[in-house]
Formats: C-alpha cells, sequence, structure tokens
DNA sequence: CTGAAAGCGCTTACAG
DNA sequence: CTGAAAGCGCTTACAG
C-alpha cells in the first residue's frame, strides 16, 4: 500500500537500482536522471522504508539511549530531560533517531540492551548512568559494541571505555574548598546512592579538601540516601540531631537540597545565616529555591551533546581511540552559602 | 557475523521457516521439535534480528513518543520523565519499545513524524502535548496513522481522535472554588501557554467558578507566561504592582510555582498568611517548597500508561471505536492555602 | 507437523 | 551512467 521504490521506478521510467542511488545521492548517477527520479518521488509522496534500509543497509541510523531504573525516583530528575536534549540535539544534526529504554531494575534493563544489541535495534548506546560494578557495561565491552557512558566507569582497567564526565572529585574538593574559605570546619556532606561513581568521586573531593585542611573528617558527617526527595530529609534530621551540628552542608543534588533547605526551614533553622548549603547540577529549578541556592554548573546539556558526538565516533570509525571528554564545571554563587569568619573573630 | 535462523536450522536439522514458527510459538510445531530448536538457539547464542522482522511483520513493535518542542524550558518539567515512565510500564508488558522524538521547533517535529510514520519506524504514536491547530494532529488523522494524545485535541470536530486527559476544566473550577470557600474574593490565574489546550480548560474553570460565585472577572488578575520559571516570577511582579493585590494565586504548574513562592518570598509577601497559592501537577518535587504547595494531582503516570494502553489498542484493533479516558485528579491540601475568612468577619 | 519458495523494500557488487 | 540480480534476515501462504 505505501509507496515503494518500485513504484517510483515505474514512474520514473528507471530501474529501482538507480531511484536507490538517487536516494544516498550517488554522483554516478546523472543530474537529468536524478531530476526525473525525484520528481516521481515527489508526486507519489515516497519514503523510504526504514526497515528495509536498516537490514540492507547495517546500519539502523538510530541510538539507544539507556536512564537508570525507573523504580528509583532519581528517575525524575529534570536532569534526564536536559541530556536527552543534549544527545537528541547532535542526533538530529546528522539525522539520527533515539530508542529510550527505562527498565524498571536492573535485570529487566540488561535484558533489553542485550536485544537491542542482538537484534541489531540501535547502532550505539549512551548510558546515562554510571553504576560500580553495572553488568551492562561488562556485556557491551565483551560484545564489542559501540557505546558511551555518561559519568566514568568504575573500574579503572576499562581504559578502552568512551565516556564524558564532568569531574566530579574535583568540584567536590572546590565546593568543600570554598565552604572552608568561607570559615566553615564543621562540613557535612549528603551523598546520594553509593553505588553510582559519582557519589564516590564526590566523597573524594570532599575527603582530600578536609585533609588538605588539616580538619578531620567526622564519620557522622557523611551520610547517603537513595531517595531524592525524602533522604534529604531525612539527612537532615540525622545531622541536626548531632551535638556537633554541622555549620554547613554540602548536597549530592539540587533536588535533593530541596529537601534539605524544607526540613531545615522546619526547624527554623534559616540558610545561611545559621547553615550554608552548596549543592551539584545547576538544574533550571535551582535559582528557584527560596532562597536561591548555590550550585555547581555541570552543564548538562553539552553532557548528551558530548555523549551523542562520541557515539556517533565511534559507530563511524570503529577503530579510533577511546576518548574521555571531561565537561567543565563551575560554581554557580547565589545566597545559599555565607562566611562564618566574622562569628569567630 | 550475527547467528541467523539460518545457523540454527541448521545446528538443529530443520527448515528455516521452521525456526521462524519456533519464535513465534506456533502452535503447529512439535513440542520435540521445538524442544530441539530452542537448544540449538541457546547454544549458538541466537537473537532475532529487528529489522528483518520489522519489515516481514510489517509492524515494527515500537511506539513513537513525540515531546513538545525542545527549545522551550517546559522541555525540562519533571512531568515528562513521570508520562514517559507511565508509557514505558505498559510498553514493556506488550514488550514494545520507545522511539523518543524530541524536535526543537514545530516544523523539525512535523517532519520527524511525516518520517517515522511514512517509513514505517513505529506502529504508532503517543503526542505528549496538545496543542491548539497543530499540524501533527491533522496530519495523522489523514494518514489514518495510529495514535493517541495526551491532553484534548482543540478541535471539537475530531471525534474520531483517541486521547487521555484530566478533566482540566473540572480541576481548575474546583481549584477556584476552594479558594472561594477558603474567603478568597480576589483571586489571579497565572496559565501557562495559550495555545496548550490545557490552559484554555484552566481558565474556563476558573471563569465558571467566579461566575457561578457572582464574581465578576478581572482581566488584570489573569496572565499567561510561556517560560516556566521566570514566567512564575514575572507573572507576580505585575499582579503585585495592582492597586487590588490578589489574595489568592491559581498557578498552571508546580514548577511556575516554585518562581512564584521564591519572587513572593522577596517581595516579603509571607505565603499563606498573606497570599494562598495553588497550583497543579503534584509533580515529586512539589512538596519540597517551602512551605510545601497546596495542588491538584493529576497523576502523571497513569496519564502515560493509559495513552499507551490505548494505542496499543488502536494497534491491535485498528476498527475499534476512539477511547477517551478521563484520569482523575485530586487536590492534595498542604500548606500554601489559607482561609481569610476570619479577617473579614 | 514440516519444508521450499516467494516476498517484505531496500542496497550494492557486477556487468555492460 | 544504468540495469539485472543477489542478498539483508525474517515470515507466511501453499503443499504435502
Amino acid at each position: 500500500m505505501s509507496v515503494t521504490i518500485k513504484d517510483v521506478a515505474k514512474k520514473a521510467n528507471v530501474a529501482p537500482s538507480t531511484v536507490s542511488r538517487v536516494i544516498s545521492n550517488s554522483p554516478r548517477i546523472s543530474e537529468r536522471t536524478k531530476e526525473k527520479v525525484r520528481e516521481a518521488m515527489e508526486e507519489l509522496g515516497y519514503y523510504p522504508n526504514f526497515n528495509a534500509r536498516s537490514l540492507a543497509n547495517k546500519s539502523t541510523k538510530t541510538l539507544g539511549v539507556i536512564m537508570p531504573n525507573s523504580a528509583n525516583k532519581t528517575f525524575q530528575n529534570p536532569f534526564f530531560p536536559e541530556v536527552i536534549r543534549g544527545i537528541s540535539s547532535k542526533a538530529h544534526q546528522i539525522e539520527y533517531g533515539i530508542y529510550l529504554n527505562t527498565g524498571q531494575v536492573e535485570e529487566e534493563i540488561f535484558q533489553d540492551v542485550k536485544n537491542m544489541v542482538q537484534g541489531r535495534r540501535v547502532d550505539g548506546i549512551i548510558l546515562l548512568y554510571s553504576k560500580v560494578d553495572d553488568k551492562v557495561i561488562g556485556y557491551l565491552r565483551e560484545q564489542n559494541f559501540p557505546f558511551t557512558v555518561i559519568g566514568r566507569p568504575y573500574d579503572e582497567s576499562f581504559d578502552d571505555i568512551t565516556y564524558v564526565n564532568n569531574d566530579n572529585y574535583k568540584a567536590a574538593k572546590m565546593v568543600t574548598e570554598y565552604l572552608l574559605l568561607l570559615g566553615h570546619k564543621k562540613i557535612a556532606f549528603i551523598g546520594g546512592q553509593l553505588d553510582f561513581v559519582v557519589t564516590v568521586d564526590h566523597l573524594e573531593g570532599y575527603r582530600h579538601a578536609l585533609q588538605n585542611a588539616g580538619i578531620e573528617l567526622m564519620d557522622e558527617y557523611v551520610v547517603f540516601h537513595e531517595e531524592l526527595q525524602e533522604g534529604g530529609q531525612e539527612a537532615v534530621i540525622d545531622l541536626m540531631s548531632l551535638n556537633q551540628r554541622p555549620t554547613a552542608l554540602i548536597v549530592a543534588d539540587d533536588i535533593m537540597t530541596f529537601g534539605v533547605m524544607r526540613m531545615l526551614s522546619e526547624m527554623e533553622i534559616s540558610v545561611p545565616d545559621d547553615i550554608s548549603v552548596i549543592s551539584f547540577n545547576n538544574l533550571l529549578i535551582s535559582e528557584l529555591s527560596t532562597p536561591p541556592m548555590t550550585t555547581v554548573d555541570i552543564n548538562i546539556f553539552k553532557l548528551g551533546y558530548e555523549a551523542a558526538n562520541c557515539l556517533i565516533e565511534q559507530i563511524l570509525h570503529p577503530e579510533a581511540e577511546p576518548k574521555k571528554v571531561i565537561i567543565p564545571h563551575k560554581l554557580i554563587k547565589r545566597q545559599t552559602c555565607k562566611s562564618i569568619l566574622s562569628r569567630d573573630s
């Protein structure tokens, strides 16, 4: 029922193979014939069938995008629409599409990836998360299937993996140093899920900054929470119940910070007068907290864009060297951090 | 290089057609043969090639999901991950995949849709938005391609369109009535983009509620803003500059409410003591505002789930009647609305 | 219950 | 510069 290459061929009085060559704009076809064929295509409203093309070509022109498990509330983090916007922006440029995978649990995701890869449903894969000991990464490597991860693969020995990341270690270190400069010594750290590599990196940065400043790390000051929203609130309760309340909080994610600030406000602890808060990501809504939060911009859009870029490179040049791209971060000072130097002196 | 049906056939000593039947679990194949073939598949690590299957089958087992234009900041609304989670949940059940489209501008989206449809890249389409006079809807209708829209198609004459929606008119009416009951008479309305059908419906509900209460609608109390975040803030400035300041605000979306509350706080107008605020959507983060916002839960997940459900129905039974599914909404009372009856008496 | 053959709609050596 | 033919990896009437 759909118009095929044959219909066009008949109409234009050429062979189907010629039509095919016109579609791919082969230089071996004369301009006159091209004209003729294009007219026929126009008149008949011809559109190439994607599956036929993919089958013959062994190329799907689509990128697989794997989200973290959707059972987790992290899924609703506006981080994802924004990375996807970045990916999609690059993909569009070169006329690739996006096949989105959102499994509920890890095993489901793993099976989906297998199907995508072996079933040749996509030409390459972008992993939107990077977890400690992730089966998916292992599988993709052993299949030698093009993929890039957003974040850093946990295992250092995986130096053949292309990834796009922020320097999360450095960002966390910088943030801690910033608080130290403001006179804070009791700095707590509210991290995300411990099996995400980013959490590990943040923690390291925090640790080293304290160490360099000669401040002992207090275990009670370091907490991790799975659920973004509730997590932030529980963390605050824990920390504020301590004898030695922290004077500053480093929070893994802006959304979590909303929970943190809300809880603080319920306890009538004022930000930044009583406590400073700083977080990561600079989501669009992060400037809408009251007061607007100080956070680290990680350029989410670019993370996505570059990931797509690297993946395409790999697909086109499978033999090229793996790339490691670091997207710069930037401290966005707003109103949740305050110097306490005056207090002490 | 990949294992094909032929390889399996050879290994299992049967014809390729038999292997194909085993894959589709045809009842006409004996259990013994099935066993044998499955073993061979297992040993060889066979996975069906998706494109070949789609081509022969004329079915891609994938759902196209069209997002609103990504140039707009609405794109980052956590509404989208949540609908997608709903869609994806249903899709997974029946082993369908999701092909995600995110054009930057309307024309691009329109072209993409054409390619998806004509190129048979997907079996059906879910539109995640519903705009006044949308070309895409017109096109899909005329192509007689299966699709469902989340929201309500603008043109009433399009009664052949399947959609999943909230009763946004009723929700807005209820919200207004709730504020009236609390004693508010000066109620302002901060709507979203006027070319989204949901905005139109909200406005109608607001209007009728006021009318029923015998309160004249003041034009200055009705504002619309495109950009979610800045929009909310500008709106507040406009409204608070009026001689007759409103005592209550109805805001189109929770994210916008963050902007609204932030601005109010800067003006040292206290919520809910000086002004009540109520909004729509009940995003996860909506309970993290300070104070936590009163909002209308629209069950975003279910909106997505049902949309996928309806679409699948259409794909499987093209002749079935179009469906109109209304997902119930629910007022979530938190802490941004306050009765002002005491004041007056 | 199973096989041989044609077909899905393209692409691409091979020939001329 | 163009065409005829084989092939991509499946499915599905048709036969037996």
